[in-house]
DNA sequence: CTCAGTGCAAAAGCTTTGCATAATA
DNA sequence: TATTATGCAAAGCTTTTGCACTGAG
């Protein structure tokens, strides 16, 4: 997809910008990121770089995270379980509709977004930096099966 | 807080007709989360714990804690360090507004949940369990002292 | 008296770090 | 060539588990 190769280059300038080499290990990730449908983690990452490349470490991989994280390349997502979940941070906010039934994300779209922001922002005279939304319950096919 | 007590009292009923014992350990624990503003971590209850029993060990308030969950009686929160926050389920649901400056905790109103919810069920056709909102930006406070 | 609950210590996930080696600029 | 990044192994944190003992019902 056009818009993903697009991303990918930013992210190699950016690393450059920064004076932080371009290994085949930071190739490979921010690939196999932007690449991934995003959400996720550390160990699965791992997994897929291990079979184009079987001698990367996790170690590698925890620390290839982390600078991406702190150069704003990847964001950090918190869902139930007890570890992370890495994903390139989209035009989108964090938005998520999750189904209890099989796992499936569905993206909610933006114009609540909105909404939600400048209802809270003028309620509580908050400067709104980000915002967070998650919801979960059953999707479609997941209800039908349930009844 | 009156409300605080029946909360408390009915966390001991749903123990006892759940077939589980009262134990000092566990009316120590409750009394704490009742008593507690929210967004305690394992070890932050450890700590005040053993104030009160010095001998009870994290184990305890670790399985206590996992019960309580599991009864519906606190709720587990995650916020962006990599270890859990629980809470007493209020009548509110997890509508949180964080500032980035002093850490402060803000309640956001429910019209918003109901209108989130409503929006996203109709237009993902998703049955909407739970909805979980967090916004992080700068309190009145913290956004004078940054100007 | 009995069995659920506890404390302790040990183990189990996930993540980070120290250090010698390898690879980029 | 000069550092930066890597792999490996070991350590660190948070959370869970096994087991013998304690205490609630």
């Amino acid at each position: 997809m056009e818009n993903k190769t697009k991303s990918l280059w930013k992210s190699r300038r950016t690393l450059n910008s920064s004076g932080l080499r371009i290994t085949n290990q930071r190739t490979l990730l921010l690939d196999l990121i932007h690449r991934g449908e995003g959400h996720l983690d550390a160990d699965e990452l791992y997994r897929l770089a291990r079979e184009k490349q079987p001698r990367i470490s996790l170690s590698t991989v925890y620390r290839t995270l982390r600078m991406l994280k702190n150069l704003g390349l990847v964001e950090e997502v918190h869902f139930d379980e007890s570890h992370h979940h890495y994903e390139v941070p989209p035009a989108k906010e964090h938005h998520h509709l999750v189904c209890l039934g099989c796992g499936k994300v569905v993206e909610i779209h933006k114009a609540l977004s909105r909404y939600i922001k400048k209802n809270v922002a003028d309620a509580k005279d908050f400067e709104i930096i980000d915002t967070e939304l998650r919801m979960t319950g059953f999707c479609p096919d997941c209800r039908h099966k349930r009844e």
